[in-house]
DNA sequence: GGATAACCGAGACGGTACGTCACGTCTTGGA
DNA sequence: TCCAAGACGTGACGTACCGTCTCGGTTATCC
């Protein structure tokens, strides 16, 4: 219940510094993001950048994690329609990534769970585990409901659904409406067979 | 035809120094490998490596995409029973990315081509779009012979069957036989449909 | 009177330097001694050194200038008696420089002086100037006093005491009395005539 | 007698690499200077270079004095006139050091020495013995011949003489014909005494 | 006239040092 | 205790130079 002593954290900072990294990551690789530009870019010391975070990873981890988590509510709807329902989140999820914008922020965090060493895949299941499970839940659900066949694994699902979003964003900058129309065929084969 | 003055460049050094990198890539992740650890694990001087790569990214991308090519072919098979040849085109790569050995090389391929600014997505599509052409070519023959149905977007299958790899990959390291039977069940899930 | 912002410079670290680049000068000529081996020998980081001077010369002027100042008064003593002055101040340099450790330390200032690109003349000067001026201040002073004719140059006197002793240093180590002697004939000749 | 198998080493290459050094030493100290520009500059190979010296610093000396013998006959003279032969040997040089080119190479000659490691010392003393010889031959025999006391030390009025040069070329650029002044001033301070 | 041997321009090579940049820590004065 | 500023040790970066080597090719003598 009792307050540490000294001078409390300025909370207005953590902010600032998120918004320093996501500006800088638009314009530089993750490689080319330097603690020291955001510092700078942030007008704050270095000192505080390392008060709050232990290194690079895990601060472009949260200021990612924080736009995606602001830009609207990216939760499995559950509406009863499964195939509605996977097609609002994957066309949600689509259109997030096509922002060039946020394709960028996604980069960073997949730059800093595959460069980094051994404890930052950890970072990178803070996105991927959530939505993971949302997923999974949802399709359990259906199958729970007789919606979906019984011997149907959610996760092969889940995988199939994350996985050609994160291949996507992989493979630079999206182009048009054609891609939307893709995630929902992706739906549609998945739950009608391509048979 | 006539060759260029001057003494060539040394042949056999392109593959000590791909080994040396894969070597070091073992043992420790992109971010940790230098340059200057190459050159000396390599016996070989930086300037020899900069004579022939422009970067890390880009040498890191030819050693694991060496590896890749050399490691058996991975073409889809064909068949004719396209349930079978894509099994086992999953049950292939599923078994690559098992051994913990490629998935770091894999991983720090991703690393490169996440870090790297700008041109070296086209680096990373140097496996991706090899891989992708094959499975979309196959599923097109498919749809073309009517095993598949006229409206599936081979494009779709094949981002869900990678992107499913890849997804794996950066998931950490895997865990035994219920992978494959992931795979399976993938391949399954898509052409009989989830209903 | 306002201190600059952040932390100030480790005062004690100039002398560290300095001491370390005289260490290495002793064992290793001019062109031998590299920052690296400098930073490593005074535990300093490599931009601690080009913080404080921009390359190699300045740094080994300074450490030069600075054993030199240290190693007693050279100033032009003013007893009266010219003849005694200028022997006494001679052969204070020429045992100076006599010491090996002495002479390589100023064969180090003279190769920064002169290998160095433009500005290092300025550099040089700062050992040059100052006993220059003490030189000449000590002739005109004789001249004044009438103990020497009115129409010769200090100039001219100055230059060849200090360029009989810059030529011993670059000729190589020098050996016993004889050169000890050689001063005192050079100034008897200068004040008595050779005729 | 006979002649060595094998094609004798062009003649010609020589002196156009010695040139090649004299023209890169006029705009780049000797620092600054390095064989891969002295090669590409006389259009010639490395190996071609290392045929014939051993290493930058003999190259250098080469260069310069051969600069240096062309530029006249500096033999120090003998017209039975002590005075007049000191005068015309000093301006001679003092003439050759004031032409800013020729300064330059002194001063890269002077590098080469300083900076070196140990038996450069060796190259410098080909430009500084045969002078120092030919000065003190030519006061020895003032000595024997009477016209000098006898009790002159001929060692100690080459070191003056030479000194005062060496001395005005590490100076930096001179200046007029004040210096040429200055070198009658000498010889006769020398020669008549300053009292 | 063929073999042999040294020369030559060009440029790759291993190694070492350069001067810069980034990381993560430490040290100021001050809030 | 927090904060901005910035110096600090460490270590990687990418470049430049040194002196050696390896190409294709050229000139000389020797057999």
């Amino acid at each position: 219940m009792s307050q540490p002593p000294g001078r409390p954290r300025d909370a207005t900072l953590h902010a600032a510094i998120l918004d320093a990294v996501r500006e800088l990551l638009v314009v530089s690789s993750y490689a080319e993001l330097s603690m020291d530009a955001i510092a700078a870019r942030a007008q704050v010391g270095k000192k505080t950048l390392y008060r709050r975070w232990a290194s690079k990873a895990p601060l472009v981890v949260e200021a990612v994690l924080d736009a995606y988590g602001r830009g609207g509510s990216f939760a499995v709807p559950d509406t009863g329609d499964l195939r509605a329902d996977l097609h609002r989140w994957l066309i949600e999820h689509g259109e997030f990534i096509a922002e060039p914008t946020n394709a960028k922020l996604i980069r960073a965090l997949v730059a800093a769970a595959a460069a980094g060493s051994g404890d930052s895949e950890a970072l990178y299941e803070q996105l991927s585990v959530p939505q993971r499970s949302g997923l999974v839940e949802r399709v359990r659900l259906a199958v729970d409901g007789g919606a979906v066949r019984a011997d149907i694994d959610p996760d092969v699902v889940a995988n199939a659904l994350m996985g050609s979003l994160l291949l996507q964003v992989m493979s630079g900058p999206v182009v048009g409406d054609h891609v939307v129309g893709q995630y929902v065929a992706l739906v549609d084969a998945l739950l009608d067979g391509m048979v």
